[in-house]
DNA sequence: CAAGATTGAACTATCAATCTTC
DNA sequence: GAAGATTGATAGTTCAATCTTG
């Protein structure tokens, strides 16, 4: 019982069972499963190894250096990473005493906050960058056709679709 | 700077950056980034809020309760997982615990542990699957064509190729 | 009082070290 | 001594509560 029926050659499988998923969608969210969590830890390794940071403040610091006059809105950063208010918040408080972002608040009309990289958050993030790209190339890109990579793009859409009812912007960066 | 080079509107752009990634390849990895974050978060929140289970706990759980005997050594059931063995130890013991399996040395031979499902542990897992299978429809399963399952199960295939440099035994359970 | 953001407490994961068995 | 497994310490995430501003 996972996602279908009890294998049949247990004696004692509930009658009730039933087939939740066909052989393809169960093979399909398996292998998606393994993925999602294998594909992460993979990065994070290489990252911790080689930079000392996780793959999560990576994406932060990579966002914010992306972003115009490096600076982004607390809350639109943690969109773009795809954290919780509260995740970026901790991770933001150790990327400030680490001293790669500053935080302001807004001036003007205030009750938003704005993070900031600082030189060495953007030294950082072009130090680490290579190594990282490379990576990411190695496990995930370089394994797929480029009409693989169309198909994950859609994919990815519609799924994102199903998880914010609201509504994507538009493309990141 | 994360996966390509810096905007080009940024006027203290390092002169070396070059792109890193193409525009496809790019919009690939952010899509596969946001989803491999966001789906397990709504699939972890329904069975939090209903169970009062983690997605992992539920995986344990449900490999368990397919597997002959409702039976696995600790090492496969790792493996199954995508679990390190530190991992799946850490959460035996609160499943232990929680009455909902139990750990035995192989007999005879003897370096490998066995993890067996309880009754209640089968009865825990029969009772979380409907609403867990029916979040996977309706976040993930539901939302692509039997045509973009198939690429995906072929996507995820290569992706593990580079992550297990070590052979996939065969479909899972 | 709602939106943006932060904080502290409780929980979970990760890393290195350990223990046992072959 | 290596494979299978576990443990304890450390680090990171989540949840609920709080604070501030419009």
């Amino acid at each position: 019982v996972s996602t279908h029926a009890a294998s049949p050659d247990l004696p004692d499988a509930s009658p009730g069972d039933r087939h939740w998923l066909t052989d393809q969608e169960r093979a399909a969210w398996l292998a998606m499963s393994a993925m999602m969590t294998k594909l992460p830890a993979a990065l994070d390794q290489q990252l911790q190894r080689d930079c000392d940071l996780s793959l999560f403040e990576y994406m932060v610091l990579a966002m914010l250096s992306e972003a115009p006059q490096r600076t982004l809105r607390m809350n639109d950063l943690a969109a773009l990473t795809s954290a919780s208010p509260s995740r970026l918040s901790h991770v933001a408080t150790r990327l400030e005493n680490a001293g790669y972002l500053e935080r302001r608040r807004c001036e003007g009309r205030g009750r938003s906050t704005n993070a900031v990289l600082t030189a060495q958050g953007y030294a950082r993030i072009v130090e680490a960058a290579p190594g990282h790209v490379a990576e990411v190339r190695e496990r995930f890109i370089d394994a797929l056709s480029p009409q693989q990579l169309t198909t994950l793009i859609e994919i990815a859409g519609e799924v994102r679709k199903r998880l914010d009812p609201e509504g994507p912007w538009e493309a990141v960066g």
